[in-house]
DNA sequence: CTACTTGCAAAAAATTTGCTGCTAT
DNA sequence: ATAGCAGCAAATTTTTTGCAAGTAG
């Protein structure tokens, strides 16, 4: 089974790389709409899934699921409330002896960590009086 | 807005507790009704909801979700083929200064790895051959 | 009492699938 | 030529909601 280069998987390979957030698949379909009117959002899922799969992108879960075009290790805040995901400058060591030792694969992985961005704290407070 | 002390609500509470796995709603629906048959599952997602508000518990995102009865920060490892998540025992170290710089208040978090387990790639294997 | 909660069924939201014609190789 | 893809619409899966009746405080 053999992986065709079309020009639907051109384009969004090359827009995910362009990115500048964490888009959900609707997101980044009408982005994408713009350019190549003619895709089906089906079609997004499908690759997404694929470049998953060769490690090109990566799934950020909840739902709606949202993508990272950036397939390097690196971290990820996202808040709870809103659910919008940002890039993280911390450092964080990881033992991967530890996780190899359970028998995992690490996969071309990211951190995440939970939190409650600002804009929804303001909202928190103002809900609150 | 106060919080009621119902049976059910003291029934999830006390079963989550118990728990060793990470169940999706459903799986922890099918293990609750067992003692209180005429629970609804909606009334799982309705108090899983709230309880995570209360710091409680945590929801695990992807889809369908996952809950984890332990609120006090550790790890997961993820595998990204079959969902299952499992406990890590290793150890991190977060730099939580430059995520309060950010603005984010940290939740109660987890910190999330992406693998693949042992189980999966030897599905995987077997598939290729 | 009365405000919060439940269970039900129905709705909504997100994602996947079947199929038929198109296209890269 | 032909295996793999795309687009469409319909199906499925997961989660949420409206509402009337029940119950904790």
């Amino acid at each position: 089974m053999q992986y065709r280069i079309t020009k639907q998987r051109q384009l969004i390979l090359e827009e995910m790389r362009k990115l500048h957030f964490h888009p959900t698949a609707e997101e980044f379909y009408s982005l994408i709409k713009r350019k190549l009117p003619g895709m089906g959002l089906c079609t997004i899922y499908r690759n997404l899934e694929k470049f998953q799969e060769l490690g090109l992108i990566e799934k950020i879960q909840g739902v709606p699921i949202r993508f990272e075009g950036n397939p390097q290790p690196h971290n990820h805040i996202k808040c709870v409330k809103c659910g919008k995901v940002e890039d993280l400058p911390a450092r964080i060591t990881l033992d991967e002896k530890a996780i190899k030792a359970m028998g995992y694969q690490l996969h071309a992985y990211t951190v995440e960590i939970n939190g409650i961005c600002l804009p929804c704290q303001k909202n928190d407070k103002t809900k609150e009086e």
